[in-house]
RNA sequence: GCCAACAUAGCUCAGCUGGUAGAGCAACGCUUUCGUAAAGCGUGGGUCGUCGGUUCAAAUCCGACUGUUGGCUCCA
C-alpha cells in the first residue's frame, strides 16, 4: 500500500530518527517505526533510560541529518541478502523476526540514507532536506509487537509536517486541546473529583457536575417512554452464582472486583483450614472449569443453562455486579410472557464496578465504578430488526440533540479464530447479520470490525474521539441469543409452545461518567443552557439595586431556572469576566435604568451583548430554550 | 499490570548545587458603588502526597508506598 505525502515524510523522519539514535547510542538496538495518524514513532531497545535532555539531542542531530541532505535509496535483496545486510549491522535482535514476516512471494527491500541502512518497504521523500518541520514529543514504553509478554522498548514519539507553520499550528492546537481536556474543565468547573482516599477510578459528582448527569438522565427517560421502556431498580450486588451462569464470572474474572464472601462461608472454609490463599486459588480453578466446560460445549442449543457443579461450590459470595444484565433477565424471567407481551424492555441506570488497570484509568472516561444508561430488550426473532433500528435512532436523536457529529460507527462481530465466544455458529450468524443490516439504516457510514464483539454477541458501537484524539466507545446496541439460553428464558408463542427471545442490550450513553467526560470536551465547559449547572448569573451594578436584584433572583428560581446573583463589591467589569470564567449561559445586568424599568441587560456567552429586554419576555425565552434542550446558537461570523 | 515523568496553600506555579517555605488568583475584612473580561488596602491559609533512610540539618539526596500524567497491554 502506497503511502501518502505526508505519510512518506513522517515515516522519513523515523529513518532519520533512528539514524540519529545509532549516531547517539550505537549499542541501541531498533524494531519498527512507522507514520502514525499524527506523527511517527521509533520503538528502541536500548539499556540506556532515554530523557527528555536525550530527546533534545536527537532532535539536534536528526536536523543536522536533514542538513545533510542525505538522498533516501532503496535497494532489493534477496532474503538471504537480507539476513546478512541485518547481521552485518548488527540489528538482528529484532529486524531477523520482521524480515520472517514478510511473506515469501513480497519484495524485500532496505532503505538506505547516509550511514543508515533499514530494512524498510518504503516509501520515502527524495532526500532528508525534505524534512523540515519535525518535534520529537514524548518516551513511552511500548511492547515488542504488542505482545505483554515480550520486552518492552522504549518508543520514541515524534510529528513532522511539510511546514515549519504547519508544525507550530499542530503544537498549538495541541495546547488549545489541554485546555477543553474534561480532566481541567472537570476542577474549574467543579464538575466532579476523584479522591484517593474513596478509590482510584471513582467519580464522586459534585453539585454541578450532579446537575448535568440529572438533566441527561432526564432527556433520556423522557426519550425511553417515548419508545416504551419499563423502569426498573436492581440491587448494586448479585450472588456469584448468577454471574456464574451468565458466564460473565469465569470470563471476567480479572477485571472484576474481588467477590464479597459470606460470613459463615469464610467462617466455614476458616473451620477446614482453608486459607485465604487456598480458597482463592480454589476459586481460580472454578473460574478456569467453568471455561473450560463453556468453551467444550459443541454449540447446540441446549436450552437448560450451564450448571454448575454442588462439589463446585466452595465459597458462597457476592460480586459487585460488573454488568445489569443479569438482574434485568431474573426480572424478565420472573414471570411467564406471551408473544404478545414482547418486546419487554427494561432500562435503568444502572451502577456497575469493574477492575480496569490501574495504569488504564483515565478522569472520567475509563473509571472503575460507572453508571450505564442500560436497558434490555427481550423480543422475538422476527421483532429483532426493528427493535434493533428503534435503538439506534434513540442514539442518533441523542447524539443530535447535543450536536455531537464527529463519531464512527464500528459494527464489532466476532473473530472466526478465538475461542472467547458462546453460542452456536448459526444464531451468530444471524446476530450478525441483524446487525449490519440495522447499521445500514442509520444512513451514515461504518465499519465492520472481526474481535469487537462481545463474548454473547455482535454489536453497534458509537465511537468519539476525545480532545487529545483517543477514541472512546459510547453508545452501544448488542444483539444476544446466548444469555437468553444460559438462563433458558423463554415465552409462549401464538402456536402455544415455549419459544426462546432474543436479547438486545443498549446503552445510547455508555456509560454516566464516560459520556459527561467527552461531554464536557465536546462543548468544551460551555454547556447549553439546558445542561449548565448555572443557566442564569444577575450582575448588579451596585449595592442600590441590590434589593431588586434579589427579587429577581427569587423570581428567576420560582421559575424553575438555576440562577445565581453575584454580590460581590467589585466592578461591573470584574463580574462579567467572572461570569465568563464560570462558562455561565447568561448574564444579566441589572443598573438602575434595567430596576426602574423591570428589565434586564442580557449577555449572552455564545452571543455577547445583547441588549436590554424585559425580564419577563428574559425569563420566557430561556425557558422555551431550555424546554426544547436547544444548543447555543453562535453569533453568526461577521 | 508494564515503561517513564511528575506530586509545594482551594487553584496556577516559584523555591539553583541540602540551612525547617514564597507569589499571583481565590477566600475573609475594610474602603470603593462602579455600565459589559481583573478597583485599592489588609488578614488568614502549607506537618512541601505518605512512610522510612542518609545527614548536625531534607521541600531539596536515596528507597518504598499512594496518586496523577503520557504511552503499552486490556476494555463484557
Amino acid at each position: 500500500m502506497a503511502m501518502t505525502p505526508l505519510e512518506e515524510l513522517r515515516h522519513s523522519c523515523s529513518h532519520v530518527l533512528a539514524t540519529a539514535l545509532l549516531r547517539i547510542f550505537p549499542d541501541a538496538k531498533l524494531d519498527i517505526g512507522p507514520p502514525t495518524d499524527t506523527g511517527f514513532y521509533y520503538d528502541v531497545d536500548l539499556d540506556h533510560k532515554l530523557t527528555t535532555e536525550d530527546l533534545a539531542k536527537l532532535e539536534a542531530e536528526m536536523k543536522k541529518i536533514a542538513d545533510e541532505n542525505q538522498p533516501f535509496l532503496r535497494k532489493e535483496v534477496s532474503r538471504d541478502e537480507a539476513t546478512e545486510i541485518i547481521k552485518r549491522i548488527g540489528q538482528e535482535r529484532y529486524k531477523l523476526g520482521r524480515l520472517a514476516d514478510i511473506p515469501a512471494d513480497e519484495k524485500i527491500s532496505f532503505y538506505q540514507n547516509g550511514e543508515f541502512i533499514d530494512l524498510c518497504a518504503g516509501t520515502h521523500v527524495r532526500y532528508t532536506s525534505k524534512l523540515k518541520a519535525f518535534k520529537l514529543l514524548s518516551i513511552a514504553g511500548a511492547y515488542h509487537r504488542g505482545d505483554e509478554h515480550n520486552k518492552q522498548l522504549q518508543r520514541i514519539y515524534g510529528t513532522a509536517f511539510p511546514t515549519k507553520d504547519e508544525l507550530a499550528n499542530y503544537l498549538t492546537q495541541l495546547e488549545q486541546a489541554k485546555l477543553r481536556d474534561h480532566r481541567k474543565l472537570g476542577k474549574d468547573l467543579k464538575l466532579f473529583i476523584v479522591d484517593e482516599d474513596v478509590g482510584q477510578g471513582l467519580i464522586l459528582w459534585t453539585p454541578n457536575g450532579a446537575i448535568v448527569r440529572q438533566e441527561l438522565q432526564t432527556f433520556i427517560s423522557e426519550e425511553l417512554r417515548k419508545q416504551g421502556y419499563a423502569q426498573v431498580f436492581t440491587p448494586h450486588i448479585g450472588k456469584l452464582e448468577l454471574y456464574k451462569t451468565s458466564g460473565h464470572f469465569p470470563y471476567y474474572k480479572e477485571s472484576q472486583f474481588s467477590p464479597i464472601f459470606e460470613n459463615e462461608s469464610l467462617a466455614k472454609a476458616l473451620a477446614e483450614n482453608c486459607s485465604c490463599g487456598e480458597a482463592f486459588a480454589r476459586l481460580e480453578a472454578l473460574s478456569a472449569n467453568m471455561r473450560d466446560q463453556i468453551n467444550t460445549r459443541t454449540g447446540k442449543d441446549t436450552i437448560t443453562a450451564d450448571r454448575v457443579r454442588p462439589d463446585d461450590q466452595l465459597l458462597d459470595g457476592f460480586l459487585l455486579k460488573p454488568m445489569n444484565c443479569p438482574h434485568h433477565i431474573k426480572i424478565y424471567a420472573s414471570q411467564p410472557h406471551s408473544y404478545r407481551d414482547l418486546p419487554v424492555r427494561l432500562a435503568e441506570f444502572g451502577t456497575v464496578y469493574r477492575w480496569e488497570q490501574s495504569g488504564e484509568l483515565n478522569g472520567m472516561t475509563r473509571v472503575r465504578g460507572f453508571t450505564q444508561d442500560d436497558a434490555h430488550l427481550f423480543c422475538t426473532e422476527e421483532q429483532v430488526a426493528a427493535e434493533m433500528i428503534g435503538c439506534l435512532a434513540l442514539v442518533k436523536v441523542i447524539l443530535t440533540t447535543l450536536g455531537m457529529s464527529d463519531y464512527r460507527v464500528r459494527v464489532g462481530l466476532r473473530d472466526p479464530d478465538s475461542k472467547k465466544y458462546t453460542g452456536d455458529a448459526a444464531n451468530w450468524d444471524k446476530a450478525e447479520t441483524a446487525c449490519r443490516e440495522a447499521a445500514k439504516t442509520l444512513g451514515v457510514p461504518f465499519t465492520e470490525e472481526p474481535g469487537e464483539a462481545a463474548f454473547y454477541g455482535p454489536k453497534i458501537d458509537f465511537v468519539i474521539k476525545d480532545v487529545i484524539g483517543r477514541e472512546w466507545q459510547l453508545g452501544t446496541v448488542q444483539v444476544d441469543y446466548n444469555l437468553p439460553v444460559r438462563f433458558d428464558l423463554s415465552y409462549i408463542g401464538a402456536d402455544n409452545q415455549p419459544h426462546r427471545p432474543v436479547m438486545i442490550h443498549r446503552a445510547p450513553f455508555g456509560s454516566m461518567e464516560r459520556f459527561c467526560g467527552v461531554l464536557i470536551e465536546h462543548f468544551a465547559g460551555d454547556f447549553p443552557a439546558w445542561l449548565a449547572p448555572e443557566q442564569v448569573r444577575i450582575v448588579p451594578i451596585s449595592d442600590k439595586v441590590a434589593d431588586h436584584a434579589r427579587a429577581l433572583l427569587t423570581k428567576l428560581k420560582a421559575e424553575g431556572l438555576r440562577a445565581t446573583l453575584d454580590e460581590h463589591s467589585d466592578k461591573l467589569g470584574a463580574k462579567i469576566r467572572r461570569a465568563e470564567l464560570d462558562k455561565v449561559p447568561y448574564t444579566l445586568v441589572i443598573g438602575q435604568k434595567e430596576a426602574e424599568a423591570n428589565n434586564v441587560s442580557v449577555r449572552s456567552r455564545a452571543r455577547g451583548d445583547e441588549g436590554v429586554i424585559g425580564s419577563d419576555a428574559f425569563i420566557a425565552k430561556l425557558k422555551t430554550e431550555v424546554a426544547t434542550r436547544a444548543l447555543p446558537a453562535r453569533k453568526a461570523a461577521a
